[in-house]
DNA sequence: ACCTCTTCTTTGTCCATGACAATTTTGTTG
DNA sequence: CAACAAAATTGTCATGGACAAAGAAGAGGT
């Protein structure tokens, strides 16, 4: 029954395609499509007539993955060299323009020097404030991580490592500020398919600093669900965060279909990447072009709060 | 190019074939190769042609692969009518006994009381310890919450709603703990596409709770780079946790290729519902079937480390 | 110029069927 | 009853075709 793998080549001579999948996170079907379309990868083949990758290419995949996350698309990465791609993920990191007065969180990630980072971010954010910290230092450290590991500079784990740190931060601070039952009761969420989590406490954080009581449901909650927790709670504001990868017409579509659903007295806050620049908006909906928007935004809605009748 | 998982209502029509290979831990080929010579399940289609498999079948799939996960074969299960089935299940869960003590969650969550509910589950944890909490109440919860789920008690972002408080929960106890620099250091994270830190936060705790040092990497790290981790790091041991949903199959070859690639003084450890019940264990590595051995495991790690030379 | 709507191209996933190695079960014989 | 051979079970891989959803390019309105 457990039919163990035929593969488990170690990667001394080549893997499977199942350990490929494991590896660099693409899927078999892709893998297989990718050889017919493309002519690469062009793995070898065991006495069974099975794939069988060597390690050059499972490298020269996890490469190309790699610039793919970044938002390259694979039919222009895979017809290139090997050494075009290395040039091309050293070159983008460069355009970006860097902050190097947050440079001294790469060698403390790179030592693992977990007690230290702690220490320094507990130690900026109570030198600046919670606010300042939220609206530049964090910014500038998501920042330079993300070239960080574009160049390699810095493995994957080493990004996680600092999320889960700055995550930890961020808590532990909203937790602290516990402005519970306070006004506005602000309903913070993303909708299916989103991940950055960090970017939400990010908000969280700013919202709870200027006193709002927040409400965060976390990633991935369903457009019905997040209407049915609005309508079941004493909410005044549902926001939103898309992510920058987010396309932006299933934002709007997003928005409307919320927009439509809330009873109007709720507003509805939008924000993240994938507004940026947008400057139309979607009616009945507040756009939250950047961080530093938040605060005045919540005095706005103190402001007409106040006007009507406060009762 | 990102191309998301086209994937996934939310169970109100029916679940594409890969929503199904994510909620059951059953692979699309697997499935698919079940319909053609058992005749079960037996999806409709939707417009295209693609399988849509309605919630019923889905329930009944999750139910075959508890009873594979106790050691049946597929031949036989696929011939039983569903009830059949349940009753096996109950049989075998009658003996781990259902808790009937944490029904105060449920109210909590409906009424969307946080702050009650955080202060209870606080208050609980400083009641019996945070050992005890972990090992008895959490999971009693987690069931709870599961098991309300499933028959619709809930809704999606309650579970949420109740993962967000626990994880904070348990974040601030093992930020209290603060074990620094302390021996065994421990590498914990789990491996691509699984995404159940909350399971990665118990261990946490526990580990810390033990006096050693944990360094949690987060989820889906890749083998290559869990890798790079520890041998970057004085590391002692590793820590993979797998959910049950994760397939047992891959679990293994992930933890073959991990052994190998890890140097010898490294122990490696291995734990979640994917390992229970599991006998057979892969060389080299020790499998923790419950959270309850966790702390006979650390001490073994100390007795061994002291017999050695302790240098 | 900016935004929106439409068309064209790219790209990942799905489908159907066939095949086969690893494992378990069953059958046979000393 | 042990041991070995034969048969049945079962998950994964391969091939090639197809298409919907995301992205890019082009047309037109304010």
């Amino acid at each position: 029954m457990d039919n163990a793998k035929p593969e488990s080549s170690p990667a001394g001579t080549g893997m499977g395609i199942a350990a490929v999948e494991r590896d660099t996170g693409l899927g078999k079907d892709t893998l297989r499509v990718w050889e017919r379309r493309y002519g690469f990868p062009q793995p070898g083949r065991d006495v069974f007539g099975e794939r069988v990758y060597p390690a050059e290419q499972v490298e020269h995949l996890r490469l190309i993955k790699r610039l793919m996350d970044q938002g390259q698309r694979p039919g222009a990465l895979l017809r290139q060299p090997m050494a075009a791609l290395s040039e091309q993920c050293a070159n983008a990191s460069a355009t970006v323009g860097a902050d190097d007065a947050v440079d001294w969180v790469i060698p403390l990630l790179k030592h693992r020097d977990v007690d230290h980072l702690r220490a320094e971010l507990a130690q900026r954010q109570a030198r600046d404030g919670l606010e300042r910290f939220v609206i530049e230092t964090v910014p500038a450290l998501n920042r330079r991580i993300g070239d960080g590991w574009m160049t390699g500079e810095i493995e994957i784990f080493e990004e996680h490592l600092y999320t889960e740190l700055m995550q930890n931060q961020l808590r532990s601070s909203i937790h602290a500020l516990g402005s519970r039952g306070a006004r506005p009761q602000v309903l913070l969420t993303t909708v299916k398919e989103e991940e950055h989590l960090l970017g939400l406490l990010m908000v969280e954080a700013l919202l709870a600093a200027n006193g709002a009581w927040c409400l965060s449901l976390g990633a991935q909650t369903p457009i019905a669900d997040i209407v049915g927790a609005a309508q079941g709670t004493t909410t005044d504001i549902v926001a939103l965060s898309f992510s920058s990868a987010y396309p932006w017409r299933k934002a709007r579509d997003s928005l409307v279909e919320l927009r439509a659903a809330l009873p109007a007295r709720t507003e509805l806050w939008a924000g993240g990447g994938a507004l940026k620049g947008r400057g139309r908006q979607v009616p009945g909906v507040r756009a939250i072009d950047n961080l530093r928007a938040i605060t005045p935004a919540l005095a706005d809605w103190k402001a007409t709060r106040a006007s009507l009748g406060e009762h």
